[in-house]
DNA sequence: CTGAAAGCGCTTACAG
DNA sequence: CTGAAAGCGCTTACAG
């Protein structure tokens, strides 16, 4: 691989004015940048890129920590939606993303490493389940980093999150307004920010009309397709006649339980999920669920960390992107009356 | 953060000591060695990943690159199960992974950036689509690679497969074997190898018992969910006791399209896929299917990639797992006579 | 077993 | 607009 010395004899001109051409540096004549960038294409030329980074202080790489609590879910395809718009981000800004997969056995070392060896400018933390101990880290860290989803219990980092509060409210008002009166409801894990949120939108939803709550109606899920199954057997011993689920794979797995019990999808009971994942439409019947844009979010995350750490500044980013209700079957807004 | 040289005066020894320290080089004295660690601990010194490549030569960074033609299906789990093998290989080798899903906008700028710069000390390519201009681009890197999935058509490079071609003809041969006389496919991308071999094992197996092949009984898919749903349709017409779908993901678009029709699976139409992700137990009904261990490929390739980088040696790894036919519900072989 | 020195391939003030 | 020089934080022969 040829190196800028190189290029520099070959052009007869110095290292420090190679620098330039390749950095896009406005101070050098048009006829040196032209005889510069010849042989730089010449030769295919790329700069080193960790001569290029310990000289200059940054790395354009960016880290994508999924913590191991996510793991879990992973056969969710949210965190491939995810990752896609992150990744497509960062290439249109010339960043490269690396990424961790929390691996409980690893992760405190990973931790440390990551965040302390200088190869990374910032990090976007998937966060479902983030420990204190990891935001520790990274607050020491001093590197710059963004959540993608609020931390439940602080306020005090830079986050992309959706109306997951609302979202809830609007899917579940949306089930009241069609005349079901026993709206149960999957929950994600109450420790987690989008298990809290909507959970809290469901309640909320139900108290602005004056109804009242009813524990039998709330089981706790984890997200999991299983655990959805799981919830939906234990609900169906208290009669719902509709299920808010706190997300679509947890969803599925409540169409299947439904399907065991020999119950009609939306005539007995109606339910609604969250994400609009791709299976979402495709489900029997089609799921009617809380859009989130999840790729968007990716996005939104890796600009906003972006701009922090080109333009640092004061101050807290914390954007909060909108959901959609998606009307399908599986609520029962479509029967015929 | 601290540097080597601050370590170094803190520990009363040169920079080169500490060096080895942090490497575990054996000439180091015991008593050195603990005076050391003491204050590199103190510190929580981490070396800097910038200076240590550019002065060692390596980077303990594996590149992953995901063309952009497989990106299309990126809604498969199968990434995130083939990522989670990739990662938690590497962490356990003290390797890093940089990801990069190519988007055709990007991926010629993408290729030169990543393979020249000296960032990575390997590729692992997921292989679903891979152009020759990538595979051109990779040879001359130097840098040493390995694919997951063979290539279609070229035969010199390492590799990580799983027998596609046998894991097809045992599916379609346990069909026959239950008296289904009209046992159609829906193939993957004819110019994928996957798709090519697993189209190779159903006319093999049909051959090999002396059965004629029928054109109509073939459809072309892509691997989506949606290719599978149309391409039910269509063999519909040509009336097939038993479909061999070469992965999940379209067996699921298959059970979609039967169950519209109103067909009976297994009873009318027995389906079999390939894959065996976590969502073809959950069907309904659950999903007989060809078992591939993605995330053992990933494991595998990783493993092979790091054996390679770290002791090179001429000769050419092409590992071909096997696989497994998971029998459930829907290919009918649990039906009472 | 330990240290002094050169070098990895860049960037970036500083002069001119 | 251009170049000489210092420096980024490590590793690695080479001596001793």
């Amino acid at each position: 691989m040829p190196t800028l010395e190189e290029i520099a004899e070959l052009s007869d001109v110095s290292r420090s004015t190679v620098s330039r051409v390749i950095n896009d540096d406005p101070h050098v004549s048009p006829a040196t940048r032209k005889k510069v960038m010849s042989v730089v294409r010449r030769l295919n030329y790329q700069p080193h890129a960790a001569a290029r980074s310990l000289a200059a202080g940054h790395s354009r790489i960016l880290g994508l920590i999924v913590p191991s609590g996510v793991t879990i879910t992973f056969d969710d395809p949210m965190y491939s939606i995810l990752v896609r718009g992150i990744s497509a981000t960062c290439m249109g800004h010339n960043y490269s993303v690396m990424l961790w997969l929390a691996d409980p056995d690893y992760e405190r070392r990973m931790i440390n490493q990551i965040l302390r060896n200088g190869l990374i400018d910032g990090v976007i933390v998937s966060s479902l389940s983030i420990s204190e101990e990891i935001l520790d880290a990274l607050f020491d860290s001093g590197l710059s980093f963004i959540l993608v989803g609020r931390h439940p219990s602080r306020d005090d980092v830079n986050y992309v999150d959706v109306e997951n509060r609302r979202g809830a409210q609007e899917a579940v008002g949306h089930l009241l307004r069609q005349g079901r009166e026993r709206v149960a409801t999957i929950t994600g894990p109450l420790t987690s920010a989008p298990g809290i949120d909507r959970h809290t939108g469901y309640i909320e939803a139900l108290r602005s009309r004056g109804l009242s709550v009813d524990e039998h109606l709330i089981v706790e899920g984890d997200f999991s397709e299983a655990s959805g199954y799981y919830g939906m057997r234990q609900l169906l011993a208290h009669e719902p006649d509709a299920v808010f689920v706190a997300n679509d794979m947890m969803a599925l797995g409540g169409l299947r339980a439904l399907r065991e019990a020999d119950l009609r999808v939306p005539e007995d009971v109606a339910v609604v999920g969250y994400d609009d994942l791709p299976l979402a439409a495709r489900a029997t019947p089609p799921l009617t669920t809380v859009r989130q844009p999840i790729q968007r979010m990716g996005a939104v995350a890796t600009q906003t960390l972006i701009d922090i750490i080109e333009h640092p500044t004061a101050g807290l980013h914390r954007i909060v992107l909108p959901t959609e209700l998606m009307v399908r079957r599986s609520c029962g807004a479509m029967l015929q009356p």
